[in-house]
DNA sequence: CTCCTCACTGCAAACGTTTGCAGCAGAACT
DNA sequence: AGTTCTGCTGCAAACGTTTGCAGTGAGGAG
């Protein structure tokens, strides 16, 4: 029914070669050939069928991007980022959620395999081993994981951790919780390691609860232990839970930041829109979009290059986290001391 | 590189036609052939080549879904809800996010169409005719529009609409302000009718603005309008205007639900979390991202069935709307016949 | 005038599948 | 015993492209 190539040569009376070319290799033919299949390839609706050109070039143009939950507010900039990186290079992108759960996430992989010249995995909850064993089946793109071997994007949560505990144990918090997020997350553990670095520095002491999903709900369902452990400041695996957690302390009557602090991960649109406004590090999660599309593209030209790019985070400070409880008195320190809204503190070396 | 069907029909001793069938046609092959080509497959870690059966078959089992904006709340529970069913019979969605542009839709369909054997328009911008147009290019299902002649998914908001000016006219608001959506959606229209009957039917009037970008910050943006209009209560296009209105009428010193009132629809998660909780008319989105699979993938087996579904929508009360200006007195009027949070009014027939 | 080059075009073999048709046993009828 | 049927398998032609190779004619160089 849709018009082919034959259908094209035969109306503008040449070989159907010579149509391929006109659309794979212009310069090979003759411009008024050219001119005349073009009109008339426009006249029957004709496109290229993009199976049969796989079939024989190996190349679909089509890219996969597995993200753990797309319901998730991190990513959708991140997948529009990379679309639209991708569309600039006549490539497409196939998204697929993974559902938080490792077993669909290797399932989504073999299955689109065959269907893509690479695939982007976001946030990978596999395991280092096998994801190394599908990066034999099909070229992949590590985002939020390091993994040496294999080209990856992360964003320095790590550092970003950091700060954020700096953060709190400058403003005088002794006690301090993280709230952790689910198994197998590589940020997870960056996170934990950083922030034990940085709490023993600051002279606080660091109570981890979790793994947790990442989920409101997940931060919401802590809420009660976190109160019960005598924490007095809380850092979030992410913006989500920080949010869910927020609004579980509420309901127990506790108050933020006055009761407690509470500093989220990823800066999402949310957090700006919710009281107290969240205290949070925000990830450059289109640039990092942007960042895998490039290095599996580029990876497509010469093989087997391994690039990894770390991509700087920022902590932006605004009302969900206040001065730590007066050591000498259990009077309620108030929100005075709190840093001027949406200032940004950073350690971005450029 | 990849094992081929030929290696396996090799390997297993077998031509490469049961092999084939081992996979697309298992009961026509003896059970010990099938077990004996199975194991092969395995070894050589056979995968058949999709863009192969394709180019065969006609059949992608792929399915292109475009939604207006990936990072609207509303639409990643269907996106979800649209994989999952696909997942279920084999088949793989296709993600793409037209930026709120007709032009890139259509380009996403032409680009799309070969390469899926249908796709789902969510909340199309573009004209009905172009719609009608590419419908015959490539099986279609339209979600959040009606068109004649095309199987179409739509949630009723027009129905949703009505019930929140009736609750708003019936807290005692007069002059009720409509926060229109983007130019060319189909729903806002529909909302529009819908709202200015059963304003009529109220005793109220009803002051539309807009059309306006269906974001957070079309909703802040027009807070300044909607405060010099001299309405009471507003309806929104959706929770992420509804939202952004908040903060913007926030920021003009106005409170809500005290001085003003505010509906939203699609009861995204978000509504939930902010304060004061958005009073919503809630859609079924993934109910609808399921129908219109199933719908599309029904559609494959007899031809050009125009099935229409109409999926209910219902009304949750929660803290953004209270009672309308005293119509004798200037006094603040409070919050206290604000319904019972959570309560939930619904015309369903079923 | 001959030969070579060049720009263009046609030919045909792939790419990895599916599927209608035919063949061939052996089983089950008559 | 002959016939039909049934269950399985092989054969080969497609599907719509791309691409190395060969062929064509025109024009330029010698």
């Amino acid at each position: 029914m849709p018009a082919t190539i034959r259908d094209v040569a035969r109306e503008s009376g040449v070989h159907i070669s010579t149509v391929s070319r006109t659309f794979s290799a212009p310069h090979l033919v003759n411009p008024d050939t050219r001119t005349r299949v073009l009109a008339c390839a426009e006249q029957l609706g004709y496109r290229p069928n993009r199976a049969a050109r796989a079939l024989i070039t190996g190349r679909t143009y089509n890219v996969g991007l597995i993200v753990a939950d797309i319901a998730n507010p991190f990513f959708p900039p991140l997948i529009k980022a990379a679309e639209s990186q991708a569309r600039q290079r006549d490539y497409h992108i196939f998204v697929a959620d993974s559902n938080e759960d490792a077993a669909v996430e290797e399932d989504l992989v073999r299955a689109l395999a065959k269907q893509v010249d690479g695939i982007l995995l976001c946030s990978p909850r596999m395991s280092n081993s096998l994801i190394e064993l599908l990066s034999r089946e099909v070229p992949l793109v590590v985002i939020n994981r390091q993994i040496t071997g294999l080209p990856t994007v992360v964003m320095d949560v790590a550092q970003g951790a950091g700060l954020a505990v700096d953060h709190l144990a400058g403003l005088g918090h002794r006690r301090i919780g993280l709230i952790a997020g689910p198994r197998g997350s590589w940020t997870s553990k960056e996170i934990r390691r950083s922030a034990a670095l940085a709490a023993r520095a600051g002279g606080a002491e660091l109570t981890v609860i979790g793994p947790n999903p990442p989920t409101e709900h997940g931060g919401a369902a802590v809420a009660e232990q976190v109160l019960r452990s005598g924490v007095s400041a809380v850092l979030a695996y992410n913006d989500l839970m920080a949010i869910g957690l927020i609004e579980g302390l509420h309901a127990h009557g506790a108050r933020v930041p006055a009761d407690i602090s509470v500093v989220g991960i990823d800066d999402i649109a949310l957090s700006r829109l919710i009281h107290p406004k969240l205290t949070t590090v925000a990830t450059p999660a289109a640039a990092a979009g942007r960042a895998a599309v490039d290095m599996l593209l580029a990876h497509g030209d010469d093989r087997r290059t391994t690039a990894h790019a770390s991509l700087q985070t920022e902590l932006v400070i605004r009302d969900s986290t206040g001065p730590g409880p007066d050591p000498h008195s259990h009077a309620d320190p108030g929100n005075a001391a709190a840093a001027a809204p949406e200032a940004v503190a950073s350690y971005a070396k450029e």
